[in-house]
DNA sequence: CTAAACCCTATACCCAGGTATAAGGTCAAG
DNA sequence: CTTGACCTTATACCTGGGTATAGGGTTTAG
């Protein structure tokens, strides 16, 4: 047990591609494992582990980003607690605010839809649309955009 | 009144860019607008309302796809409630999955938060964190990823 | 000995929605 | 007649997270 292994084996552990794991690599996601004498990369275990902890981070959807300042922690023996608690709070705090957008976008849109609704309601079907001439006439360059 | 202006005057009064004019033109969300003696561009009224309604579509968060998309109708008179309720009806529906998706990485993420909390609050701040040993332990190449 | 199945590097490309830069032409004021 | 504020084109660059392709070397089975 607790092999080496080729890039491609891990790839298929990992349910990554091979091309992932060179990027990994470039962009100092990962260290550069160990060579074999002709020149193939060999994977161990902390390099397994190291990849499986990315792996599962990223399925929480943080950032490669975020990813490489958690593993300065892991790599500093510093992953604590409360390191990984403050990284948490924020990326959560962070999502509020996406949902948030989007719900004001909707909140946007909802009462468009009903306006149109009214007209096909009122069985003028084609006609031109009420809710087109307010995004016609209303003046884009003196809101907040 | 109605009197042709050169980009940079449009730029202002819509609070663009030079730049994202002539890349609107490029990629042919707008049409090219007259020309003066020397090549100038000249926007007449009707490219301004063209362009005051692009505008006001994408701050209701409309790509710019889908916004030539509705252009199309705009140019061919066609431009019914019935067109527009169904792209504004689709719309929604794309920000609620992409809520929904926001959510679900929430809701997967807040109990990790608490299970940091706990070990916080037994007083053992800088300890390995459980939640850490989750995501360095838990396979992910098995789980749906 | 050869063919398949691996591996390597370097480079370019993809998406969206622009932004930046270079290198030049035009127009009005002073 | 020159300065500065405009305008023009073409081209390259940016973010994020990879993917694709070209052009090689290696290893293993038959």
């Amino acid at each position: 047990m607790s092999a080496l292994l080729q890039i491609g084996e891990v790839a298929r552990r990992l349910n990554l591609s091979v091309q992932t794991l060179y990027f990994y690599e470039r962009i100092g996601l990962i260290p550069a494992p160990q060579r074999s004498t002709s020149g193939y990369r060999l994977f161990d275990t902390r390099d397994l582990e190291r990849l499986r902890f990315i792996t599962r981070v990223k399925a929480l959807g943080l950032s490669l980003d975020e990813i490489k300042e958690m593993l300065v922690l892991y790599d500093g023996e510093s992953l604590t607690c409360e390191a990984i608690h403050a990284k948490l709070v924020s990326k959560v705090q962070d999502l509020d605010r996406k949902i948030q957008r989007l719900q004001a976008l909707r909140d946007e849109l909802t009462p468009l839809i009903h306006q149109c609704q009214t007209y096909l309601d009122a069985s003028r079907p084609s006609q031109d649309c009420a809710a087109l001439q307010d995004l016609t006439t209303t003046n884009p360059e003196v809101s907040e955009a």
